[in-house]
DNA sequence: ATTATCTATAGATCTATAGATAATGC
DNA sequence: ATTATCTATAGATCTATAGATAATGC
């Protein structure tokens, strides 16, 4: 699994490191032990990458990239609203189950590196707002047409993303502290989707 | 606000420890960069509290009681299931508002070290199991009166604290991004306390 | 020739402790 | 006398680079 047999080094670096990084975080992980797990010496890593920040970089972005696109590419635009509403929240929620570490990882670095943040920040630009502007545009219409509550889009958002992220955030801790099995945990993970779409589209009703 | 004039030093640490492991962790702050902020040398901070590890344990426990304590005090016995349930979700959202950065600080120092997640775990050993159990007998015995949808406790315990938590967890990074100001984002944390409550007595409906 | 890999090391931390000196309490 | 504070330093990292050597591509 670790080691695809003819790997070249480089990308043995950046799998070893993206996976350190996302266990244990920016500042937790040293080049010297990526290259410990590599099976290299510590002088390699730097090599290929420089420094230990633009080794990082890379891998941000590319989830980074990885967590935006989706929403980049909206289809399903002819269905009803709910709907899309309803694909929405699962294709998130599916995406986060498939890279479960990387909301921590964003979370970790964007609040403890302000200079992270101010970084995303120039790179994404006005998206996050035309895409915030998108979805109220269709709520709105929604709450006019009186299918849907009066509500904010930005709660709308907030609460979604509640709801998609923090199982997989807190799944570790919960497993150690309820002491849960790994089925146990599956199974919570595996319905919460449902239970997660649930929450949303009730919460819509008048 | 950062000095109360005749606060001592060993005092003084302690806040200061608490308010750079709240901001940034306990890996990235040094014990040279407490020392820098309280005023003393780096030498006084040992000390006072031998390793970084004590002085930072003694912060994490009296944050883990702090976070624990309200449950256990439980009141309100005699009022109707929702009531209480409502209550209960909004002292913790209470509580959490009041300590905002102590979600991530929780995350973060039991991700990352499983050692420390080890010890809670031994610490407050069968509380969490039980304190679902509690609720897990009340929300059966609606169930069974047809009051509730049939769902189990511990979704509903994820629901809960998914709600509450991630905007505490997430709101300096939401800031930034769509560029909240301080009234907006303070708009927005008021009005979730409630948007919280309803939600998860919309999804509780049979 | 060029690229990949290694050894060695400088320079910057950081934690923790030893031992000296200043302040305080009796 | 005891407690609080300081200076100095050992020893352990860690990042980044210089320069030597091995492997590869033409």
């Amino acid at each position: 699994m670790k080691n695809k047999k003819d790997e070249n080094t480089e990308q043995k670096i950046i799998d070893t490191a993206e996976r350190l990084f996302l266990e244990k975080g920016f500042a937790m992980t040293s080049t010297t032990e990526i290259a410990r797990e590599v099976g290299c010496n510590q002088a390699l890593v730097h090599y290929y990458f420089r420094t230990k920040e633009k080794l990082f970089e890379a891998i941000f972005e590319k989830k980074i990239k990885m967590f935006v696109k989706p929403f980049l590419e909206s289809k399903d635009e002819y269905k009803p609203f709910e709907e899309r509403l309803k694909n929405l929240i699962e294709n998130h929620y599916e995406l986060i189950k498939a890279n479960p570490k990387v909301p921590f990882l964003f979370l970790n670095e964007l609040l403890t590196n302000p200079v992270r943040l101010e970084s995303l920040r120039k790179k994404i630009g006005d998206l996050p707002k035309m895409l915030l502007a998108k979805i109220d545009e269709d709520l709105k219409t929604e709450i006019k047409k009186g299918t849907i509550r009066p509500m904010n889009t930005i709660d709308l958002f907030i609460s979604i993303l509640s709801l998609n992220i923090t199982i997989f955030l807190i799944s570790p801790v919960l497993k150690n502290i309820i002491n849960l099995s790994d089925d146990e945990l599956n199974n919570i993970i595996e319905n919460r989707k449902n239970e997660n779409v649930l929450m949303i589209l009730r919460c819509l009703k008048p």
